[in-house]
RNA sequence: GGGCUCGUAGAUCAGCGGUAGAUCGCCCCCUUGGCAUGGGGGAGGCCUGGGGUUCGAAUCCCCACGAGUCCA
């Protein structure tokens, strides 16, 4: 690619700009100032505009996005409004970074139409790259408004390029931001970011880069013909218009205050200065920063949480947390980020309407912080009692596996007066720690035949449960056996409903269909057997599995939108899947689920069935869908391609879904949620089951359960009421016990077995309280076989035998004991004078002698157990032995008495 | 999505193959005019659940469940 072709604008030589080499870093550029030698950018110049502002006169970051827009708009650009800083339509990033990644990768692919063309927007974007900058140079910020004009030409539609995108540009900054036109100069310079490249002239004004005009031409492509960085690129079918302007910068130079943050949040920054008068700037600066990115953040609906966008968020506030706590502010942190969200509320009302659940948020997290800080105070502590230092490995430790930042463990260091040495390279150890992870293992490839792709009929007709087609090939893929037909109405496996099953008819055959897949548009019917070519045959669906699939995949949506109604906005898929007796929903949540919040859902979602809704399902462009629906419509994932398929339920979800569907929301019939359980900080699921026949046979099993139970406790309870909730009480239960449900009834004939034998029943009001009653019954009982009393003590002494002046006890049956435990027994034992004891336990001996006896037991104790064909030890005046040989157990005895004889007497 | 750490008394933790421990809190007694305090005594544990190894597992190994944390 030739830059300098490229950037050889008429534009510039028709208004008399030089082409010059800059005397400090050799990087070509374009000015109308014959005497100026530099580029124009840092650090090869400094900023010329602080105390001197460039601009015609100053303005407020609001007038200055307007100025822009209304700017282009009057050149014929439509406006459009930002996106969420969440990217919910890609799945290469969590957060908006620039204008043009809302046109990654659908639009700037040539897949999808952009929403106008060409467009001007100001986008939120969020960038944590320079994190530890922020506050520091004065210029960094985490989020910020990119500015964009952005036209996207196609063969067939031509908008502008180059020379009219500088010439906008030139024209902004000069008539209308009055910039003296002898200080912009224009870089030369290549971009490439998200999967695309291209030449681009950076802006340059008072020594700062106020814009980017990228000219996007170039797309990721091992196979192409340049190279940039070190990746490969060819040229791509649309030529895209990518500028960018820094609209915090662009107000920064036109009030040329000291740092961009003053020009900003200076009601945010007087705050935080007023609550804590001797901070240092940079922390100051830093959280005026940080909790606006926050307002963002938590506004657009990101959920704090340890993976994904959520674990940026809990990094950021806690980031603000920790300078809050440096520079000795006791508000809550939400006070500063209501700051913000007041100051936003015109521009952005979305944030200020989310205002209530960002406090929430906070205050969890501010908890959650805490807790972590006591938690590791302690750790440490505990670390400096012992070592009185704290080494490299437990600084890394400390921070990966328990939080605690090496900041923190010199600080708590300090406080004892200790010094901590935290090497230079800490990030990198800790880095180093996690470049050991291996990536999950790439799913295996497919290879199929060519193929024209398949009809699918399962969209053409939900219900459809036969249909006729021609196969086109069969054989082996992959080792398994397989047909290909030219039109299907077996749904393949996706979007987390799994694949149909059902058989293939022809000349009176029955090929059983066992799995659906779909590999590029051509989907496979794995069978048990081959069919030849060319055939035709009927094919028959597994009617009652499709259909209880597509009453929970209806209902899924219907959950997803139940929850979003009683939790709030933030409710977003996290996952889903279905299975024909159930099916789960994974989302966005910052508090586990109460039992009163799943029954809401669980009302909510049964309304919405009752209500017998339509449920409309449709192919549309992806924009125009985007357009209509928002990027709510990419929950359940991405789709590719220019259209896409949505699924609606009016006033109630919009999904972007290829599953099969019912027409109406009354099908669904009932649904019942089974539980809701937390599966990782900040992501919540509930589990439900869906249609009438299916409601009915889990209710109906819980039933037969708690029957079960019932009639194992009734052994020796009389239990007055039996509860109806079956499953309410199932859950309790397997609570109570902390069992899983499929354990109850083990658990309980493990408690029933263990009880002591009492002639009268035991009574209780309800199920639940017989399991209490049997639990606590269990308890005592296990306590007292380990109480021995005294009469038995007293019993067995004087039964011992009298060997001079020792007492010899030997217990030779396991009976012996009276269901006492055989150590307590023993060790009691020990506790009279100059007496030995020998207990056979029914699993081997246990061995114990009084401390006023001079024996090693372990020697006894290993000699006997390898007669049992075992081994043994212990202590030396408390030993036990065993093996699998019990048979031999009174050749043990003997030989115990032998040996505990000889020892004793000599 | 991946890695790491941790689940023991109401709370905080120790024990890390040999009969379950400490501190705080709780209950009782003594000290006192009463309280704070001090002294003595006591109750309170399916050592998260399951499987395995072993003569013997809270302890070692595997699985599940739960909590925490770091990274992309």
């Amino acid at each position: 690619m030739d830059l300098r072709e490229t950037l050889n604008l008429n534009f510039f030589r028709e208004n008399g700009f030089i082409r010059k080499k800059c005397k400090s870093c050799g990087s070509y550029f374009w000015t109308l100032d014959e005497k100026r030698e530099l580029c124009g950018d840092q650090p090869c110049v400094d900023f010329s505009f602080i105390g001197n502002p460039i601009t015609k006169k100053p303005y407020t970051i609001d007038e200055m996005r307007e100025e822009f827009l209304s700017y282009f708009e009057s050149k014929g650009h439509t406006r459009i409004k930002p996106y969420p800083v969440v990217a919910r339509w890609r799945k290469d990033i969590y957060l908006t970074i620039a204008s043009i990644a809302d046109f990654q990768p659908h639009v700037t692919s040539g897949q999808s139409k952009p929403p106008a063309n060409p467009l001007v927007i100001s986008q939120p974007s969020i960038r944590l790259n320079d994190l530890e900058e922020v506050g520091v140079s004065g210029k960094h910020l985490t989020i910020f408004e990119m500015m964009g004009h952005h036209a996207f030409n196609s063969r067939d539609n031509y908008i502008y390029w180059t020379e009219e995108t500088t010439r906008y540009c030139h024209e902004f900054l000069t008539n209308r931001l009055g910039i003296e036109e002898k200080t912009i100069t224009y870089k030369e310079s290549i971009w490439e970011g998200g999967g695309n490249a291209g030449p681009c002239l950076e802006v340059l004004s008072g020594g700062l880069e106020v814009a980017t005009l990228v000219f996007m031409s170039l797309v990721e492509d091992e196979n192409g013909d340049f190279e940039i960085e070190g990746k490969r690129y060819s040229e791509m079918p649309l030529k895209v218009v990518d500028t960018g302007y820094g609209l915090e910068r662009l107000t920064w130079v036109s009030r040329g205050t000291e740092t961009i943050y003053d020009v900003l949040y200076p009601g945010v920054i007087e705050h935080i200065q007023n609550a804590s008068k001797f901070a240092e700037p940079r922390y100051i600066y830093a959280l005026a920063d940080h909790t606006k990115c926050l307002a963002f953040m938590l506004g657009d609906g990101i959920v704090p949480s340890n993976v994904k966008a959520g674990y940026l968020a809990r990094l950021m506030i806690r980031r603000s947390l920790r300078f809050m706590e440096h520079i000795g502010m006791n508000e809550p942190l939400f006070s500063l980020v209501d700051l913000h969200l007041r100051n936003l509320k015109k521009s952005f009302p979305h944030l200020y309407r989310a205002r209530k659940r960002i406090e929430e948020i906070l205050e969890i997290e501010t908890e959650k912080y805490r807790e972590t800080l006591t938690r590791g105070k302690r750790f440490v502590d505990k670390l400096l009692e012992k070592k009185k230092s704290i080494d490299v490995n437990s600084l890394i430790e400390l921070y990966d596996a328990h939080g605690i930042h090496p900041e923190m463990v010199r600080r708590i260091a300090e406080e004892r007066g200790l010094k901590i040495e935290i090497p230079e390279n800490f990030d990198s150890l800790v880095a180093e720690l996690h470049s050991k992870e291996k990536k999950g293992e790439e799913e295996e490839k497919i290879e199929i035949p060519e193929l024209p792709e398949t009809r699918t009929l399962y969209y053409e007709d939900a219900y459809l449960r036969k249909f006729r087609a021609t196969v086109l090939w069969s054989g082996e893929v992959n080792g398994r056996k397989a047909v290909i037909l030219d039109r299907t109405a077996f749904y393949p496996e996706g979007g987390g409903q799994p694949a149909d099953t059902g058989k293939l008819l022809y000349d009176g055959r029955e090929i059983k269909v066992v799995d659906v897949q779909k590999v590029n548009g051509v989907i496979i019917h794995y069978t048990d057997d081959i069919i030849p070519r060319d055939r035709e045959v009927e094919g028959v669906i597994d009617w009652n599995r499709r259909y209880s699939l597509m009453k929970h995949h209806t209902a899924t949506h219907i959950i997803n939108s139940a929850c979003r109604k009683v939790l709030g906005d933030h409710v977003w898929q996290a996952g889903s899947q279905l299975d024909v007796d159930m099916a789960r929903f994974d989302f966005s949540h910052y508090r586990s689920l109460s039992s009163e919040d799943i029954k809401r859902i669980e009302k909510v979602a049964n309304e919405i069935v009752r209500k017998g809704i339509d449920v409309i399902k449709e192919f549309l462009d992806r924009s125009e869908a985007e357009k209509r629906y928002g990027f709510i419509l990419y929950q359940g994932g991405v789709p590719e391609g220019r259209t896409i398929r949505v699924v609606r339920i009016p006033d109630v979800d919009v999904e972007a879904c290829g599953g099969t569907h019912l027409d109406n929301t009354s099908e669904v019939e009932r649904i019942r949620i089974v539980r809701g359980e937390r599966i990782q900080d900040g992501v919540d699921r509930v589990v439900f089951v869906a249609g009438k026949e299916n409601v009915e046979r889990m209710e109906s099993k819980e039933k037969e359960n708690l029957n079960r139970i019932v009639n194992k406790l009734s052994k020796r309870f009389v239990i007055k009421e039996i509860e109806s909730d079956a499953g309410y009480v199932i859950q309790s239960i397997s609570r109570m016990f902390s069992v899983p449900a499929d354990r109850i009834e083990r658990t309980i004939d493990k408690f029933l077995k263990d009880l002591p034998e009492r002639a009268r029943p035991i009574e209780s009001k309800n199920v639940l309280d017989a399991c209490d009653k049997l639990f606590k019954l269990w308890k005592k009982s296990r306590k007292e076989k380990k109480k021995i009393p005294e009469e038995l003590i007293n019993k067995l002494i004087e039964n011992a035998e009298k060997l001079g002046e020792y007492r010899f006890v030997i217990l030779r049956k396991p009976e012996d004991t009276a269901g006492y435990d055989a150590m307590a027994l023993a060790s009691e034992l020990a506790r009279e004078e100059k007496t030995i004891a020998c207990i056979n336990d029914g699993r081997g001996i246990v061995f114990s002698a009084s401390e006023d006896i001079d024996i090693d037991l372990r020697e006894i104790a290993r000699k006997t157990g390898s007669i049992l064909g075992g081994g043994g030890g212990g202590k030396k005046n408390l030993a036990r032995c065993g093996g699998n040989k019990l048979d031999r157990i009174e050749k043990a005895l003997e030989e115990a008495r032998k040996m505990i004889v000889s020892q004793l007497i000599g």
